[in-house]
RNA sequence: GGUGAGGUGGCUGAGUGGUCGAAAGCAGCGCUUUGCUAAAGCGCCGUAGUCCAAAAGGCUACCGAGGGUUCGAAUCCCUCCCUCACCGCCA
């Protein structure tokens, strides 16, 4: 969330920020910038009657001690007790309605981003590698994958219902070995700490990274405890440090996790569903550093780095957009998306999106580090994926497809998959 | 899931109704003594919010979280969370 400070110092300028992203934030400042008026107003009279009480109990303590009378004293202060009910209550009311407030309003972007307003205003940054070339006709994953038997989204259905994918046979190893593959490309070459999470989160975590309370409806949700299945493992990774003080000779905190993936995807029906372009439970290798601001820019350009080294690796043409200002992530100052190229949908797909949020999550996570001056400051937080699996998984088999039906696997995969082609059987 | 014991400042650990934001020790910072180190002595040493144009300073809140009792709660009562031990169940 926003420093509120900000907001109330330069209204103005957040909201000229805001206003670039193209929704109704900028209107919503002026409702916050109430709030808080409201929220101090009730809190300085609140302290005024919590310092009276305090002091009259002070002496009722002072007069019972020397065996004076009280009585007076005490209604005087029963009073006020029913008086800081009162007021408490109301106090209480305009904190929660100004964080709440607060909870619902995005990121500013970054000062250079990119002005547009969707996604067909992103510009592209760079690619790497060409085109593939193929002599014959060129197949689409889901005809590959059907001829190879390497996933069954029939059966699938069967389970879960539509939007899920059961990988089989050489399909299930290849996805497995892509894990492997890039958890260790990851750890031991570009120096993260590896990890294995739980899936399941607390509802404060998925606040801590804005997943909530905007977007709950796209969240699978277990109601009983209110726990939550993670839609990615930025949730659990990036809240490990949640509520903590962090050393400032211990960052940047740099971590990558392989996690399954699960996301309702609500209101995208008939949106890209084909196939395994998007499902409900995807798996994905996601890395994630926390900062200080000083070197989050710095970081962010690394970070991005180290997830196109895996489509480098698996020889994978690529490009890397930047988010305009109208497509940017709610909590995003700044998002690079890596798209690999498929040549059987003659299309780029999203397989990574790395974000620098600033201090936006870690004010909600209340993540900090101590500065060379003894300050607690709050942490910058960034994320991005390194891979996700499906569309990495439909570009490599759509990429390596050859004459004979077989698809030819690149040498880096190949030790992992433990082989170098996928043959029918 | 059951029973029991706990959760106090960076750490250890006192504190069972009033002057306690909290003793003491350790760690840390500063000063003094000393040829250096060490040791000793003295002082400082939590977080957040808020008031004031700002600084200085003031005030309020915080002893796992939330409620309650009371003139007054770290302290008493209730609920929840977490940790530890044992039992049950279990991959």
């Amino acid at each position: 969330m926003l420093d509120i400070r900000l907001i109330r110092e330069q209204p103005d300028f957040v909201k000229g920020r805001l206003a670039t992203r193209g929704g109704e934030d900028a209107a919503r400042i002026d409702q916050l910038l109430e709030a808080d008026v409201e929220r101090r107003k009730n809190e300085t009279a609140l302290q005024h009657l919590n310092g009276n009480r305090k002091r009259l109990s002070k002496e009722i303590g002072g007069k019972r001690s020397r065996g004076e009378a009280s009585e007076e004293l005490e209604t005087q202060v029963r009073e006020i007790g029913d008086q800081i009910a009162v007021l408490n209550e109301q106090t209480v009311a305009s904190e929660e309605k100004q964080r709440d407030l607060l909870l619902h309003i995005p990121n500013l972007p970054h000062a250079a981003a990119p002005i547009g307003r969707d996604a067909a205003d992103n510009p592209v940054v760079r690619s790497w590698g060409e085109k593939p070339v193929f002599d014959g006709a060129v197949l689409d994953h889901m005809a590959i994958g059907e001829r190879l038997r390497l996933f069954d989204l029939e059966r699938a259905a069967k389970l879960s219902g539509s939007g899920f994918i059961c990988f089989t046979g050489a399909g299930a190893k290849l996805e497995r070995a892509l894990i492997q593959f890039m958890l260790d490309l990851h750890s031991r070459e570009h120096g993260y700490l590896e990890m294995s999470p739980p899936f399941l989160v607390r509802r404060d975590c998925m606040v801590g990274t804005t997943q909530l309370p905007k977007f709950e409806e796209d969240m699978y949700g277990m109601e009983e405890n209110q726990m939550f299945l993670a839609p990615t493992a930025e949730v659990p990774v990036t809240n490990f440090h949640r509520e903590e003080i962090l050393p400032a000779a211990e960052l940047p905190k740099k971590f990558v996790a392989y996690t399954p993936c699960f996301r309702r995807e609500a209101g995208s029906a008939g949106r890209e569903t084909r196939g395994i372009i998007r499902v409900h439970q995807f798996d994905k290798v996601e890395l994630v550093k926390i900062t200080t601001p000083e070197t989050s820019y710095e970081e962010h350009e690394a970070l991005t780095a180290n997830a196109e080294r895996v489509l480098q690796l698996l020889g994978l043409h690529y490009r890397v957009i930047e988010l305009c200002t109208g497509d940017l992530g709610f909590g995003s100052a700044k998002t690079y998306d890596i798209e690999v190229w498929s040549p059987g949908q003659n299309a780029y797909l999203e397989v990574s999106s790395c974000s620098n949020f600033e201090d936006f999550q870690a004010r909600r996570m209340n993540v900090r580090f101590k500065d060379a001056e003894g300050k607690n400051r709050f942490c910058h937080t960034l994320n991005g994926s390194g891979l996700a699996l499906p569309r990495l998984f439909a570009a490599l088999i759509e990429a390596g497809q050859q004459a004979d039906g077989s698809v030819k696997l690149p040498a880096a995969i190949q030790p992992y998959f433990g082989g170098a082609e996928i043959r029918p059987e």
